[in-house]
DNA sequence: ACTTCCCGTTGCAGAGTACAACTCGGTCCG
DNA sequence: CGGACCGAGTTGTACTCTGCAACGGGAAGT
């Protein structure tokens, strides 16, 4: 195994430590607000609003896992669906302001702790590892893998 | 927010992205295998062994969650769990060989797609970025975050 | 108009999880 | 020894997330 290939091992395998682990503080940290349900509304705010079709696409989920999570945070008055006027079938989906108001709280607290664990790391290593996960995330396609 | 802060949101919001997609993909590339099960596979791999307490220490489940697993991979024939002769109370988990069989199949598929994907990253930064997650991942604890 | 396509919802079923209660072997006093 | 306590794993229960398939309705092309 080249030494290329024991990296995109070791990637491999502590994505999935870091996935496992963000999905069972996510339960302790914030219990009103899910890590999917997070997650979206995190979308929904840099995106500036979006369709759930875009969301689903984004996350590799499934257009019907996404139409719940989406009755659901509308349910807690999270965010709103607006009716597309110019294609009556789209919703567009936006933050409320109490969606924008917990998301930020949440985000707070998710920094803090990120923070934490990256005390150590300078700054340039930093945005190095983030563009390297945008770099990954952004290739061609995904319809292969990940 | 600071330039940090920003990487530090890309790192969250690039590795739920990834976590999803890694999670999607699964089912349709080893349907036999799901994430979690080759990823419990892997660890065994690579530890040559050990406690389903400490699977679930690493991954963040609950032991619960995990003794099914494993219950799954021994009726599947993957592992097998051998009383540890100085604690009768502990069963040390091991890879059968068709255990190592098919894990090794899987991450060859694995592999290739990520490749794939990596294909224009230099292995330097391969290294690089691998060496990032990992010290992450090893950071302090976690008990506060992910 | 008719067909086809796309967006979203709903019924259904299955996997993954957590939590709590329990069993069993070990360890530590008294 | 004997009982209290601890740690590993299992099982019962309930809930969430998720995907697939079937469907309703608007939009677009012929």
């Amino acid at each position: 195994m080249s030494r290329a290939e024991a990296a995109v091992e070791t990637i491999q395998r502590e994505m999935t430590v870091f996935a496992r682990r963000a999905r069972a503080s996510a339960g302790r940290m914030h219990p009103e607000l899910s890590l999917v349900s997070y997650t979206l509304l995190g979308h929904l705010e840099e995106s500036g609003g979006c369709r759930a079709t875009d969301l689903a696409a984004h996350y590799a989920l499934d257009k019907s896992t996404v139409s719940r999570q989406v009755a659901a945070l509308e349910r807690a008055g999270l965010i709103e669906r607006r009716l597309d006027p110019e294609d009556h079938r789209v919703q567009v989906l936006q933050l409320t302001e109490a969606g924008q108001e917990i998301l930020g709280q949440v985000t707070l607290r998710r920094r803090a702790a990120v923070r934490e664990r990256l005390v150590d790391f300078p700054e340039e290593d930093l945005v190095r590892f983030a563009a390297y996960l945008e770099r990954y995330n952004a290739a061609p396609d995904g319809a292969t893998d990940r």
